[in-house]
DNA sequence: CTCCTGTCCTGCCGGC
DNA sequence: TGCCGGCAGGACAGGA
């Protein structure tokens, strides 16, 4: 479900409500979502104090005061709710972890599908972490540009949509906004990553960061599930200029005089949606 | 190494 | 109305 927009958007809601919360009660529904939840998860909880929430790719960082972070994924369908005066919350259906905090509030991680993680490591050891060790530059970061970008295609001969999916390339994107990113970069989702020119490569990484500061500012996006820490849904979907728009007319041609229809494909298993007149 | 396919799991939607 | 197939925002293992 959720890719960098998404998941920046809860993270946002998630500091705000329970950086300097202790947390008084750590309870798992079940033993594991796609990984066992850390048998210690309890222990290194319970009584300590968050210090700061951070989101690194589409991962959440939740670091505590004695050294301990809990490393959170979303899935597709993994949704955190955070509910004030929860004392009596009754546990809803795909419930899996709820956290107490010491103002009486709790967070909430729902996901029916459960492909969301919840793993747990240590400060001092988080960066060589598995789950970090092989990921690519944050596209909104320092470490990302348009020449960077174009040397690692240099090296690369599949299909751009599988290399803008490929975490190692460029964190965060996912199915939706590397349909867009394509699209603003007029860029052909089966074009081979090595026949990306270094102009092209300049405007894909422009339109990366574009696209997603755009849905960050709107949100995220809400498709069927998604919802802000607060309950609140995104809108950035009322703006997508081809995800899910098969057979309609791309913003760009609309005004043009050879109109097109929005295509879907299927690459790797996944849908692609791209405008066959502008992207080459 | 890189690349591609299948798989994990539940819910929802459209077609019959 | 009900049943069934296909598809859904992700990541990773395993095989070629």
């Amino acid at each position: 479900m959720p890719e960098l927009p998404e998941v920046e958007t809860v993270c946002r809601g998630m500091a705000q409500v329970m950086e300097a919360q202790t947390i008084l009660s750590v309870l798992t529904r079940r033993k594991n979502l796609r990984v066992p939840f850390p048998a210690n998860l309890q222990s290194r909880l319970e009584g300590h104090k968050i210090t700061k929430l951070e989101r690194r790719a589409k991962y959440i960082l939740m670091h505590m005061d004695n050294g301990a972070v809990v490393i959170m994924h979303l899935g597709m369908s993994g949704r955190i709710f955070l509910l004030p005066d929860a004392e009596s919350y009754e546990p809803q259906k795909h419930d899996h972890l709820i956290f107490g905090m010491g103002d009486g509030s709790k967070m909430v991680f729902n996901d029916a599908r459960r492909f969301g993680m919840v793993m747990l490591d240590h400060e001092k050891t988080i960066e060589s972490h598995s789950a970090f060790s092989q990921l690519g530059p944050e596209p909104l970061g320092n470490r990302f540009s348009g020449s960077v970008l174009y040397e690692v295609l240099q090296n690369k001969k599949t299909n751009m949509k599988a290399v803008l999916m490929d975490q190692r390339v460029v964190a965060g994107l996912g199915n939706i906004y590397v349909s867009e990113a394509l699209f603003y970069a007029g860029i052909h989702p089966e074009r081979a990553a090595n026949k990306v020119s270094k102009e092209e490569a300049e405007n894909l990484a422009a339109a990366i960061r574009d696209v997603l500061n755009r849905a960050i500012a709107a949100g995220g996006s809400t498709l069927k599930d998604y919802r802000h820490a607060d309950g609140e849904l995104g809108y950035f979907q009322h703006q997508f200029a081809v995800y899910g728009k098969e057979g309609e007319t791309c913003p760009r041609c609309a005004d043009a005089l050879n109109k097109c229809q929005i295509q879907k494909i299927v690459q790797s298993g996944r849908s692609t949606y791209f405008c066959p007149a502008t992207q080459k």
